[in-house]
DNA sequence: CTTTCGTCCTGACTGC
DNA sequence: TGCAGTCAGGACGAAA
């Protein structure tokens, strides 16, 4: 379920557990993931120190005491779990390691589109992952003017725009669609149409949504970086996302929330509100 | 150049 | 309850 925030609240939750500790017992139990994970990242990280752990756009980036920067994402069905000891691995578990306070910590994804590699921090953002990234929808460098400058040119429709990683960076097809719910902006409008009224909409909508679901996910989502893996509670405060047929929760439309395909991906909006 | 489509993989869900 | 079909929140590379 990983899109930026719950990128954000996996790196608090390991930011508490891996801040200034030794990694031991480093596992690789599959190297087949999205792309080859690197045949020496066991010798490479084993016995290092956590210097910084941080993230950029659905990125994780943990920096060892050597320079050498771990880089994971999660892809679809990732997950990184932290348990007070280590266990049976499970089913999908990739990676495992320990710190040296005892506590275990899991990369699991069923799917394997995952991604785990290691960089060196002078290169790190050039690394082809990281290189072509727009913006950080939650900095100062994401404003109206710098979004205005990377829809020019577009034909895409808005929609498809905001999901491309070099737009803005972290956005994934559930907070593309709420965005634009709060922005009042038609997900079918074509990137050209969008003027600076509604660019200004729109980058205070995507601020809000994503500050409101780190929010909102930060105490369920801390539970499910801890154990359990359950669904963030931010679920709850969806206003389109996987919600046809029910009402809008601002206006009385009739139909209610409609659903359309965009480039092959489900859209959620309300053609009442959004324009 | 841009955009769409197919693809990697497994699991959850729906409908018969 | 079983089974087949559909769909999934990502992102790349091929093709148009």
């Amino acid at each position: 379920m990983p899109e930026l925030p719950e990128v954000e609240t996996v790196v608090q939750g390991l930011r508490v557990a891996l801040a200034g500790k030794v990694l031991t017992n480093v596992q690789v139990r599959r190297y087949d993931l999205r792309y080859p994970v690197p045949e020496d990242f066991v010798e490479r990280v084993d016995g290092r120190q956590v210097i910084l752990i941080a993230r950029r756009a659905k990125y994780i980036l943990i920096t060892l005491d050597d320079s050498t920067v771990m880089i994971l994402h999660l892809g679809m069905s990732g997950r990184i779990v932290v348990s007070s000891g280590l266990s049976q691995p499970r089913i999908h578990d990739h990676l495992v390691f320990q710190t040296n306070s005892g506590a275990a910590v899991t990369f699991n994804d069923p799917r394997r589109f995952g991604m785990i590699t290691l960089a060196e921090q002078d290169s790190c953002y050039d690394h082809a992952w990281l290189r072509k990234l727009g913006p950080e929808p939650l900095t100062n460098d994401f404003t109206a003017g710098t979004l205005l400058v990377r829809l020019q040119g577009k034909r895409a429709s808005i929609k498809s725009s905001l999901l491309d990683q070099r737009v803005v960076a972290g956005l994934g097809n559930i907070y593309v669609c709420e965005a634009l719910y709060w922005a009042g902006i038609s997900p079918r409008r074509l990137s050209t149409n969008i003027g600076l009224k509604r660019a200004l909409r729109l980058v205070a909508a995507v601020k809000s949504v994503l500050a409101d679901a780190i929010a909102a996910g930060g105490s369920s989502l801390r539970d499910y970086v801890q154990s359990s893996g359950e669904l963030g509670y931010f679920q709850n405060k969806l206003a389109v996302y996987n919600r046809e047929g029910k009402p809008c929760p601002t206006c009385d439309c009739e139909s209610g929330i409609e659903r359309l395909v965009q480039s092959g991906r489900s859209t959620f909006y309300c053609p009442r509100k959004q324009r």
